[in-house]
DNA sequence: ATCCTGGGAT
DNA sequence: ATCCCGGGAT
């Protein structure tokens, strides 16, 4: 029987996920290093439904970070295609040419590595190193930070973040196994996606109903800062650089002035769009002269 | 603290 | 039709 209340949340994770977890093919023990790096940068804003298909074309395509390291930028930012945040395809190939040149195209094991790569923050080195490799580390999305908030403190929404403090309550309840470790900084995480939702928990299926804080302390509610509302998607600066990317993307011949102009009757708007972009280096300016081409 | 994308849930 | 999402960079 378990010991303690820490044992009992683990173990009952773990049961839980060992029997629920679904089939996804970044979890196949035969699943590489980079295949699960690409696996995280495309989770870390899309929903699995829509990565799965993309997760197989480019593994396909470029199954080692060398192979993804050989092309040019704008190639993974086409293969990207409408994953968004095409910010995070020109890191995934900056990441591949820094595993490639730095770490003779092995990815790194150690958090501090991965740490120093682009677009890997503390959330995906973890990730990489505790599911590639089983490294004993705490692992931390907005999953597992609403699935500690409730079960462990009683609050049905976490607080604001804090790097130090979400790291040090899920290693608190971490189990000291290795393996054991690996399955609950998943099972927490695919409990959060799954049952623990943000909006419509389902805590009738809940496999932490017995132990859980906040159904304890009968669901009060959250009474802690709301977050501020974001701004409207339609007609922002977001729609406009969406619009000139996928133009960008379409396009195989570079793309002139006109063509963009034809895109968004705000000439204003449309220029700070494409400035961005530039400045981000998801568009470049033709060598040849005329127009915009992905980089 | 704010920005970044495009869908799916409500 | 509107709301909500979320890790990393700056």
């Amino acid at each position: 029987m378990p010991e303690t209340a820490t044992e009992t949340l683990s173990e009952t994770v773990n049961a839980w996920f060992r029997e629920h977890a679904r089939e996804l093919p970044w979890r196949e023990p035969g699943c590489s290093a980079w295949g699960i790096l690409v696996s995280e940068f495309m989770l870390q804003q899309t929903p699995v439904a829509r990565v799965l298909p993309q997760w197989q074309a480019w593994l396909e395509r470029w199954p080692t970070p060398a192979a993804l390291a050989a092309v040019p930028a704008g190639e993974a930012v086409r293969a990207w295609n409408r994953l968004g945040y095409p910010r995070r395809a020109l890191w995934l190939h900056a990441c591949a040419v820094a595993i490639t040149e730095q770490h003779a195209g092995v990815v790194p094991a150690d958090v501090d590595a991965l740490l120093a790569l682009p677009g890997i923050g503390p959330y995906t080195a973890r990730a990489v190193a505790a599911f590639a490799y089983g490294v004993r580390v705490p692992v931390v999305d907005t999953n597992v930070r609403r699935v500690l908030a409730r079960a462990v403190d009683g609050q049905a929404e976490p607080g604001p973040p804090s790097a130090t403090r979400d790291l040090a309550a899920m290693a608190a309840v971490l189990p000291v196994d290795e393996a054991e470790a690996r399955v609950f900084n998943a099972g927490a995480m695919e409990l959060g996606a799954i049952v623990c939702t943000a909006r419509a928990p389902r805590c009738v299926d809940c496999p932490l109903a017995s132990v859980c804080a906040w159904r304890a302390a009968g669901y009060p509610a959250y009474n802690g800062p709301r977050r501020a509302v974001q701004k409207k998607y339609e007609g922002s600066d977001r729609h406009v650089r969406g619009l000139i990317m996928r133009e960008l993307r379409a396009a195989h011949a570079p793309v002139t002035d006109a063509e963009l102009d034809a895109l968004w009757t705000d000439d204003v708007q449309l220029a700070r769009a494409l400035s961005g972009l530039l400045a981000d280096g998801l568009a470049v300016r033709d060598p040849g002269g005329e127009g915009y081409v992905l980089p």
